[in-house]
DNA sequence: CCCGCATGTCATTCCGGGTTGACATCCTCG
DNA sequence: CGAGGATGTCAACCCGGAATGACATGCGGG
């Protein structure tokens, strides 16, 4: 586990609560990512973030609270009302017509989002974050008319790409590449136009 | 429970190994797509099977062995050639407009698949699941120009709304439904029609 | 009719892993 | 410098749920 080294190593030796509460977070965001809410193991966590798993407990108050805790801070709300709503069609497609690993830390917290999203026991808690922290804002940066259908209809599609990518991570090539980027491309800025 | 006590009513009295299997095989498949690997308790799907948790045990060898059977008897071959073409669209999207629970039949198979995902021993096998269930058929009942791309775009769209549907079963109503299912209608149309 | 195998049940054991509370160590501030 | 709170560790506990083996019961053939 170099990540996991790495992780512990970089974390100061000098107390500092700020510092094994991140150390923890970043080690439970990967933990989750990789295996899952119930194969990720807080005692493997804490290893990884150089700490006893009972400091886990005590820094946020059970396994749920981590859980919900690293969810809250994969989502990050704030880049939305960045994207060019004139390229974001093509912006998304073209990435998603590109290698996953080629952006593997944007992938980590997808992966974490949607190892959350196919448990039924996390799928509350991602509903939730999702609805405040990101459709919300969507509803907001696509704006005109029907903003509910045309919000959830993008979540949608942007969801499913994203899982065929990660579920199989061989893009397109040659002109089936093309293709599929003009008309994914086509397809999300519809929805993002009107 | 009603599907509980219809499974276990169905089964005969009489002793009939092939049935009990039959029985305990259903039961799993339907709480394997209800609450995933770890969500689902071998007493719970025995009970719903009409029979002792030690039986499934000695039948598929431990819960491994029965997930794997599970998975194996959903990858059956299915009904993909025999959609209709020309209203596809809409009932797929009506179909996702409704509430999930409402379509159980139709959706658990689907559910079951994606939730697979989540446990890493089977990821790979839900690869496999993919391209033999999704894949594979909907490119030769899609035909046309472009079969690669459109049906990866096709599948992608469809496990989009599916996800959605799984974080969140709350369907849209009144206008934004109407709104929803037209254009959810049109976008998986046209990606079988050329 | 009854022996023997197949089918099914019950109680028990076993184990992984989250949780808890007592204890140790460090940092800070008066 | 020395309390006292904050930070961290350790060992035990507890619980759910899978696995196991001994036991019961129905079924079918000789």
């Amino acid at each position: 586990m170099t990540s996991a080294a790495a992780l512990a190593a970089d974390r100061p030796r000098k107390r500092d609560a700020e510092a094994t509460r991140a150390a923890i977070l970043g080690a439970a965001k990967l933990h989750f990512a990789k295996s899952g809410y119930d194969g990720a193991f807080l005692r493997d966590i804490a290893a990884d973030a150089g700490v006893d798993a009972a400091l886990v407990n005590r820094y946020f108050g059970g396994k749920e609270g981590l859980f919900a805790a690293a969810l809250k801070d994969s989502i990050a709300p704030d880049r939305i009302a960045q994207w060019d709503r004139a390229t974001f069609g093509r912006e998304v497609a073209t990435m998603m017509a590109g290698h996953a690993h080629a952006q593997v830390d944007r992938m980590h917290s997808f992966q974490f989002l949607l190892r959350a999203a196919t448990n039924p026991l996390t799928a509350p808690l991602l509903n939730q974050a999702v609805q405040e922290r990101f459709m919300g804002p969507i509803r907001a940066w696509i704006g005109g008319d029907h903003v509910e259908a045309r919000a959830r209809l993008l979540a949608s599609v942007f969801i499913g790409l994203l899982v065929e990518r990660l579920i199989r991570d061989e893009p397109l090539t040659g002109q089936e590449r093309d293709i599929f980027i003009e008309r994914t491309a086509a397809m999300l800025q519809s929805l993002v136009d009107h």
